[in-house]
DNA sequence: TTGGCAAACGAACGCTCGTTCAGTTAACCT
DNA sequence: AGGTTAACTGAACGAGCGTTCGTTTGCCAA
């Protein structure tokens, strides 16, 4: 055998990346060998050197594109920066947590692997997820200039609530007690509360 | 050679569980080996096994010790439960950032590494955790009774509220911008009003 | 001074790892 | 129909893996 039936290079290197994704996600990259990840795609690992042109750029690819994705998708999606901080806010609230929960793998992968970067690698991710960070410092300090919310140190502050939103990723299921759209409703509550902002909300146990 | 001049099976002991907290916190579990292991602590990698019996075991007593020593500490220095709620918050709040902030390598190892744990000790190191979970829940539920915050989902609140704090571990390095203390305090604004505190509080930029 | 034990060596075991490559087959193009 | 290329195999490479074990050395008690 060599060359299989109806085989299509841009279908098995979707298989790849998905393989990849799944796998990383639940053993860890250092745990999980192109062998395993080749006969998830239904393949043999020297397969695999069509579609990467090593492990590390399966691992940066991933991650990479994933930030990319993120930051890409909250830009064509956000309101104009004219609007309420609190406004801006809740929307960066409800995108994050949707996001999350939609793709679990790939959060999952980012938050996790970033020491199985190669240095040049992890810089550049780290870039981005920076950037990511950047956009909600942006807003608190928008927020703190129109007196939206309590005198905040952004920096800090912007940590703290990403830290808190992307917690959501290790712990939600499918089928679990709240649907994602009762998640984020929460979420956004303890978001403004969080920042001080005077708001009358509480979604009770 | 063979056995080294001046050694001691319990200074060994304890070099090695540094050097495998140390690399692991660093590199993760699965991309350390037990030879580096060995060489950091300057013995061959055979001599691992007079400590440990096998590498799984090594990551295993690392993270049952972590989660034990947290809560050991929490309940031998916990105010008691007759105190207002929001004082203990407050209390538990900077608890656990001193205390991240200080083994911020075993706190990250805990967090990152229990994958990499045989199900059956995932099993117990998930049954710790929880248990710790539930002593934030704990307090949140008396805050709602007392009706000194508002009324929450304390389980998801107190999974929020750990993951936050919890955050601080991902980026602290000693002899960066703000003091642990400084650090501590801001959380703390953070925390109560995130579970609806009324606090006129605000540690401005 | 010698026997026994604790501590460590160092070589070896069988595997698996990431990666390469010559060969083979299916699909596509003319 | 025939030639080219894209897709993949299967075997091999050297290196490193976790772990075992017979041996060696330092230390202490008798």
């Amino acid at each position: 055998m060599a060359r299989k039936s109806g085989s299509n290079g841009e279908k098995t290197r979707i298989a790849v990346e998905d393989a990849a994704s799944r796998l990383i996600a639940r053993h860890g990259f250092a745990a999980v060998s192109m062998r395993q990840i080749a006969r998830e795609v239904g393949v043999q690992a020297g397969a695999l050197y069509l579609y990467t042109p090593d492990k590390q750029s399966l691992l940066y690819d991933l991650m990479r594109g994933h930030m990319e994705d993120l930051l890409d998708t909250w830009q064509t999606t956000a309101m104009p920066q004219d609007r309420p901080a609190l406004d801006r806010l809740e929307q960066f609230t409800r995108f994050h947590i949707h996001y999350h929960i939609a793709r679990a793998e790939k959060v999952f992968i980012a938050y996790m692997e970033l020491r199985n970067l190669s240095p040049e690698n992890f810089a550049e991710v780290e870039r981005l997820r920076r950037s990511y960070e950047q956009v909600v410092q942006d807003i608190l300090e928008a927020g703190v200039a129109e007196g939206a919310c309590a005198p905040l140190d952004t920096r800090l502050t912007s940590l703290a609530l990403i830290a808190m939103l992307t917690g959501v990723s290790t712990w939600y299921r499918d089928g679990g007690r709240l649907e994602p759209e009762a998640i984020a409703d929460r979420y956004v509550d303890m978001t403004l509360r969080l920042v001080g902002a005077r708001v009358a909300a509480g979604s009770g146990t």
